[in-house]
DNA sequence: CCGTTTCACTGATACGGTTCAGTGAACCGC
DNA sequence: GCGGTTCACTGAACCGTATCAGTGAAACGG
């Protein structure tokens, strides 16, 4: 029998106040200072905090983001979906965090959720940038994107990925590798999401000869994926674009009995924390994750603050190298 | 300027009834197949959906679960995480996931945050399961605990501890450890909680000689807690109380030259995918990841849906071994 | 001393649903 | 043909807060 919870009304009627007159007073406005303090006396003494549901309900802000992933398989999102939700905490926010799945049904489902959920604003790795709801939701709720640009959001944290491909190529290409194959994830509903463009652009310009593939989510996808490739003709270097894929790739490889990177190169894209401890480590594309977590909270919380002003902010990668690529001499 | 979204009032304006009728149409609920059919459409033709605020407010109910994790930098909780919320979906609930960061003070008010937003169901995976407040959130919210057991909770996941504890010595000792150092996670408030206690009484008849430490959250910090420890009188084994910290003794131990298990013997408890990936792959204790989820899904949809008896699951696990134990000869 | 501001607070209404206690009609058995 | 159910639906109250348009009193300016 959950005993029942304060209500406004008793805290006014203890106070011998009206209630509109302590929900002033609770939010330190309009009210003299002595009654702020005889209402908050009271409403320590009942017990009372101002019920959630209802506030968003008069109100229509709850002072929580929504973190919209569009794959939480993909370990670098996890990581960023904790980095977020711990950032957001410092600013007295929260973080609801949902999952797509790589199902963009699912995650048009999700964003219309998380908007009737009052949220003040929508953080979004989205997995269908180009769909058209988008443009819609923006306008009822400030949204974020992170990685691929979307339109009409009120501000981005874009990768340059046509740098990080380049990063990442031209290192494949100075080590001596010809044959390259490219492991990307599946989800994206367009065929040719903008990191897929460049890779076919800047392996023309190298002279490089480049196989696409996709991996479906998760560690077992991409692993599943990886073998097929690797047992196939195999190519002198994998290139792939998550981390997490990488380690697919790495433990297929430990399947088939291939060293790393004497049998096959592996380059990932992301910096994963756990990729510096693998054996070899993993070389990849660094995007400094902590960098892009400070601003995507910086933006929404502008955004969500009512700012009006449309910011991008473009990222730059790092090429960090390490051990899973070997120099081709022949 | 958001349009405006259409309520309940104009689909009964629509199909000339009343807003209760609609509201049981909608639901399917004490009225005949007729109208709910007129309903249907009416709601469909004005692009109606029932706000999820004003629904809770009215019904007390939301259709979502709340997970409260200890500590996400965990990678073992960040898989539990995305393991139920996968799972949960298939039930048409969302789950809600929150992080407590290591921090009792905040896993209470994270708690009581998710109870005022009304989630029909809390799973905790507590780092103070034995503090008060538990008892008094469980009378108004069904609560199912992971790991360590709540009192008054609605259901329970718990591990059998002292077995995965008494299997992990019994390995290294039958391996020729004596010397073992412990590597536990810092955040609980209870000095001598449960798994410790199991620790010290398995030394004990073992015969082990045992130092007990604790790693702050996340990578960083068990690396530190971890460097620390081998630049000391370095123990022949160490025995982490998650596979997460066993990542930071290999990075470690790779950053001070030594080699694992030749140097140092690690062993973890979790089994989480990527611990077969490191070389050499972490010997741990196997807790079932899937299996933890599906009881856990399975415990708090009883609860959820008004199902009274309390069930207790007990989790056993199973040693998986890899390399990065030694056998000792001396 | 009077008209205007300012201040602190009140009453009513809005938010968008759910739910409870009817209500009239149709249906039932006898 | 009549009392009793059942059925499909309605009207009103309610959930717990925010907010807007007042209101009376005090402060102020001239």
């Amino acid at each position: 029998m959950p005993r029942k919870r304060a209500t406004i009304r008793e805290v006014a009627q203890a106070t011998g106040l009206s209630p509109a007159a302590v929900s002033y007073a609770l939010r330190g406005l309009q009210v003299s200072e002595e009654t702020m303090e005889r209402v908050r006396a009271a409403a320590a003494e009942l017990g009372y905090e101002a019920d959630p549901i209802a506030r968003a309900l008069a109100s229509g802000r709850t002072g929580m983001i929504g973190l919209l992933c569009g794959s939480l398989e993909d370990l670098w999102q996890q990581a960023l979906a904790v980095g977020i939700s711990r950032s957001l905490r410092e600013k007295d926010r929260y973080a609801l965090i949902l999952d797509a799945v790589g199902d963009p049904a699912r995650e048009r489902a999700l964003a219309q959720q998380l908007r009737d959920q009052r949220v003040d604003g929508l953080i979004v790795q989205s997995i269908d940038p180009a769909a058209a709801f988008w443009s819609e939701l923006c306008e009822s709720v400030p949204v974020v994107a992170i990685g691929d640009s979307i339109a009409g959001t009120a501000g981005e944290v874009v990768f340059d990925n046509r740098r990080g491909v380049t990063l990442a190529l031209e290192h494949l290409r100075a080590s001596g590798h010809r044959r390259i194959s490219v492991l990307t994830s599946t989800g994206a509903s367009t065929p040719d999401r903008p990191a897929d463009v460049h890779v076919t652009a800047e392996a023309d310009r190298l002279g490089l000869d480049i196989e696409v593939a996709t991996a479906p989510h998760g560690l077992a996808g991409a692993t599943a994926a990886a073998r097929e490739l690797l047992t196939r003709e195999r190519p002198s270097a994998v290139f792939c674009f998550a981390d997490s894929i990488a380690y697919g790739v790495y433990a297929a490889a430990q399947e088939l009995g291939l060293a790393v990177p004497d049998d096959v190169s592996v380059m990932g894209y992301d910096d994963h924390p756990m990729s510096g401890l693998l054996t070899p480590g993993l070389t990849t594309v660094d995007w400094d994750i902590d960098g892009i977590v400070r601003a995507a909270v910086r933006l929404i919380s502008a955004a969500a603050d009512g700012g009006t002003r449309r910011r991008r902010v473009m990222q730059t990668p790092t090429l960090r190298e390490r051990g899973s690529v070997t120099r081709l001499t022949s």
